[in-house]
DNA sequence: AGTTAGCACTCACGGATAACGAGTGCTAAC
DNA sequence: GTTAGCACTCGTTATCCGTGAGTGCTAACT
């Protein structure tokens, strides 16, 4: 049994269908509302082929054919058309994003915010991750007798800070030998690589009060640069999935909004995530994720370099092009935002 | 008609088995349960006239009678009586809230998490308000040729700062000294003071360098200001309104989240609350929230001064005593945590 | 041989009806 | 003032049944 051409077009006006209405639809509507120039019976006759290899199911006996998640994955691989998002639609989008290369993470949020204003799903963004940053130089700064805030910048512009209270005086002098000899230690290497050192574990200085002082200061150290690692996740539209029928039942709703409390899982199988717009259906995805869930995810550059995800979260029926659309040209002005306007770095 | 020690019992009776069941109670099934030693038609009478003192409710007329939110209000002031937390969740709740000085707003983070674990409902923590936090200094440092750090401190320890890309060459002398001025200029002054003053805005030095320089910095600091301000609402436990059976309905569980969702008004309507442990029932409360939601809300200090809010948000039905104990506990052992341990600052 | 008409069958959905039970208010007796 | 008795209310649940969109199968048609 070969998948010809004609089951395609069939398979293609199901999910074409489906996607739009959300109702399981059988032979003679198909027939009608498509014309495709074959009765009902034949149709039917291709549909329970359609159905036996897999790209279809039906919920019960006497209800229309509604697609598989393989069936999803047909049509997202070869069925589907490219859409070209309306210019008004870009325009929006491209107005909405301006904003100066400081704004870094403000930036990242709103394109959250917007993707999901556009698509009706929730939307996240992860801020991208540090691991190959370098460290710049550590500064370690009096606030007052018992209180010094700690500094640590990175190549790529990156800050981290904490105030911390210490337990012994300190002299402003000592503060800045720790300082020059924490940068001249670490100037150059990565977090990870920092993190991973031994000397960060038994700093050791000859002179009693500095040692003291490090004492206090370098787990701080540590906590600090794990924060410069943890990438951020931002969220966005997580009440839209009441307004999608499948969705709109109590214990549906309810496993959808716990799935996306779980901050951490969902991070994860974020990060992991490969490059470029990736589009998993269904049971495609990890555990995590619910099983009828799509995502699709894009990377994002920051000055060619840094990568984060962003992306969008939604029932398999979803309109995967025109949301990929989206997803793709966000992706395209968050690069072009995040591009350094001449030279390298 | 007044309110004899005889309907008092009656309403707390209502309103205590409501609570536990969440079902509307009649007559005859309250005489069963509580015994209290008269007849259910005699009850019926009371209950007849509590309902026209406005204390009672009921939602059809063959229903059984339920508090309304006056009727809670009574409760809460007169009728309930303190609950002690048992030894156990005391020592639970303190052990799992220590912490360091330093990770303030990691703690109050946990707290939040904790408020809503233990108590089932949707809790919420407000960092402090600034507001009258003092300016310590200001640091601008070099990045590289194209970027600086800037830096804000406060008295309070509290640090803020942005990486920004400046479009003209500067010399770390300059950095230095347009540091040195703006320190000498804002330090000692409260953050919404320098956000209100004129200088500010018009910045202004006879070098043309540095004028230039101040001209990319200075809007930036204006932002890293109002950032300082900004509180921050952490939330947890949203989805625990799932499990509350009264707003087991899709429509009343939507808006319940599209309320959190707001996090401005939400926010707004935090700050604006009074001091101390405070509890508003239903219709109390602003428009922002639901109309059958109570809200119970405490402020904790930091070092002796006035600040933050932390809280819980939950359906008029909640077990006011026990939830109250709870946000006390947790708002007495944020306090002391917060305590410095010596001198004053 | 592929296509189509016809037909018996399935099954979710919606409306109608009825029994049930927890409640009420009122009246009259205690 | 309290209580027993009673008729009445009304939401809940179960049951039944007609409807209609669907199916698979078979036999006839091109």
């Amino acid at each position: 049994m070969d998948l010809n051409e004609r089951k395609l077009r069939i398979l293609q006006a199901i999910i074409h269908d489906f996607i739009i209405t959300g109702e399981p639809i059988g032979s003679r509507t198909l027939s009608k509302k498509f014309d495709m120039g074959i009765s009902p019976a034949t149709i039917r006759n291709e549909m329970a082929d359609l159905e036996e290899m897999g790209f279809l199911t039906h919920p019960h006996t006497s209800a229309g054919r509604i697609p598989s998640d393989k069936g999803y994955r047909l049509y997202v691989n070869h069925l589907m058309q490219k859409y070209e998002l309306p210019e008004k639609e870009k325009q929006i989008i491209a107005s909405k994003l301006t904003s100066d290369f400081n704004e870094l993470e403000q930036t990242i949020e709103k394109a959250a915010g917007l993707l999901s204003e556009i698509t009706n799903l929730t939307s996240f963004a992860l801020t991208p991750q540090q691991d190959e940053d370098v460290l710049k130089y550590i500064n370690i700064l009096p606030v007052d007798e018992r209180t010094v805030v700690l500094m640590i910048v990175a190549e790529s512009g990156k800050v981290s800070n904490t105030a911390l209270r210490i337990s012994v005086p300190y002299s402003e002098e000592n503060l800045a030998i720790l300082s020059k000899t924490l940068t001249y230690n670490y100037r150059g290497k990565t977090i990870s690589q920092v993190l991973t050192s031994d000397i960060i574990k038994n700093f050791e200085t000859d002179i009693e009060a500095m040692s003291r002082l490090a004492e206090n200061i370098m787990p701080n150290f540590m906590k600090t640069l794990e924060n410069m690692l943890n990438v951020d996740l931002y969220m966005a539209g997580q009440t839209n999935i009441f307004s999608i029928p499948e969705f709109n039942d109590i214990d549906k709703a309810k496993m959808f909004l716990e799935m996306l409390s779980k901050k951490d899982d969902l991070t994860r199988t974020l990060v992991n995530r490969d490059d470029g717009v990736i589009i998993t259906i269904g049971d495609e995805n990890s555990e995590e994720i619910l099983p009828d869930c799509s995502l699709i995810t894009a990377t994002y550059h920051i000055d060619g370099k840094l990568v984060g995800k962003i992306g969008v979260i939604g029932p398999t029926r979803m309109k995967y092009d025109e949301i990929t659309s989206v997803v793709e040209f966000v992706t395209e002005k968050l690069n072009s935002t995040f591009k350094l306007p001449e030279g390298k770095e």
